[in-house]
DNA sequence: TAAAAAATTAATCAAATGATTAAAAAAAAT
DNA sequence: ATTTTTTTTAATCATTTGATTAATTTTTTA
């Protein structure tokens, strides 16, 4: 427990390989030999470090979770900024984040799938939907429909593309070039979509 | 080869339990195990009608496939009718079928992860992007946007309350029934929220 | 009804896989 | 420098799992 630095190094090592082989593959498709493969550690120091595959999986978990709402919550907590200047935050913040993550979503979901209850309580949900400042906005305007709907609506088109990305990179149509420079061009649609939709 | 009834009743089983179990824990996670035990039937008999655990999976994901698509398709190919009306066909005949199949687009976007080029050809989608009137009709009003962009969003806003359900029900503020009457609103917000997008 | 074919089962195999152990190597402490 | 602790490795274990086999039962055919 001294040796900090490689430490940090092995274990850190085995935590980046375990983030790219879980993401890609998925829990339950993930063999702890393709981790330490791609780690370049032995076996047996994966079980040294992280006592399991199950904990090593929560560890990039939570990480992933963090990552999902991480960006979110600020803005939907905040309390000084009006409601299409805070879209405007979010599908930015979110699209960017995305760019660098694009399994993030589909890999969190379909995970969720597979552990329900483990890591739900891991989602500030609640915190969102009950005191989020966002979510009292959307009622100001629309105080006979449920706010969730606009929520919805707003994560559902920043969000989406990049689940159904493999099948739309992959045909040839829209290569990986074309999906990142049509993402960034959803920055600033998005936005004036959802100012129009909150008018009706 | 002869008695009809009694050979699709066990195949049509395994099917039908093939179909739940891979479903619900995706192809890793899935048990030839489970599935011969949700079906009440032996493990080799698995076997004997399906060769393998993959050609099993893959004769549920081509339904799937085909559940995912055999909805739109005819819509966007449709030459007859208005933009407005087909989003309002493809928003309701989507939603009504999705609440019958909730977990269909985690699934099937989860599993093109792992199997990224085996189910891809099976997908329609060059077809619909560069032959379908839908998309001419899109780029009609938009001449100067990637069609894309409006597609992405409406099946975001139709789809993905779906990848999120289990999140937002497990929570406690959406159950089932309130989700279910959610999707219902969607039905007739989402189209007029496309044309107010057009209309931009 | 007897023979042939098809369906079903129990038992088993071989490979894969998560995990452990005991020994060796490296680092830290004394 | 020597001891102690920590890190790393190779070998191995026990279990799981997809699949097969050989025997049994059921159904079909003749």
């Amino acid at each position: 427990m001294k040796n900090k630095t490689k430490d940090q190094s092995t274990e850190e090592k085995i935590l980046v390989a375990a983030r790219k082989v879980f993401t890609k593959k998925g829990f339950a498709a993930t063999r702890t030999r393709d981790i330490a493969e791609e780690s370049g550690i032995n076996l047996a120091l994966l079980n040294y470090y992280f006592k399991s595959k199950e904990l090593l999986f929560e560890a990039v978990m939570v990480e992933k979770i963090a990552m999902l709402f991480g960006q979110l919550m600020p803005v939907l907590l905040e309390t000084d900024l009006s409601f299409n200047k805070k879209v405007e935050l979010v599908v930015e913040r979110y699209i960017d984040m995305l760019l660098e993550n694009p399994d993030l979503p589909i890999f969190v979901m379909s995970e969720l799938r597979n552990h329900p209850d483990r890591f739900l309580e891991k989602m500030p949900v609640d915190v969102i939907l009950r005191e989020s400042h966002f979510i009292r906005q959307i009622q100001e305007k629309h105080p006979d429909q449920n706010p969730i709907h606009y929520l919805m609506s707003i994560l559902g088109m920043v969000i989406f593309p990049f689940v159904m990305k493999p099948v739309f990179t992959k045909i040839g149509k829209t290569d990986e070039k074309g999906f990142k420079a049509m993402m960034k061009e959803r920055k600033k649609l998005i936005p004036k979509w959802v100012e129009a939709i909150m008018e009706i």
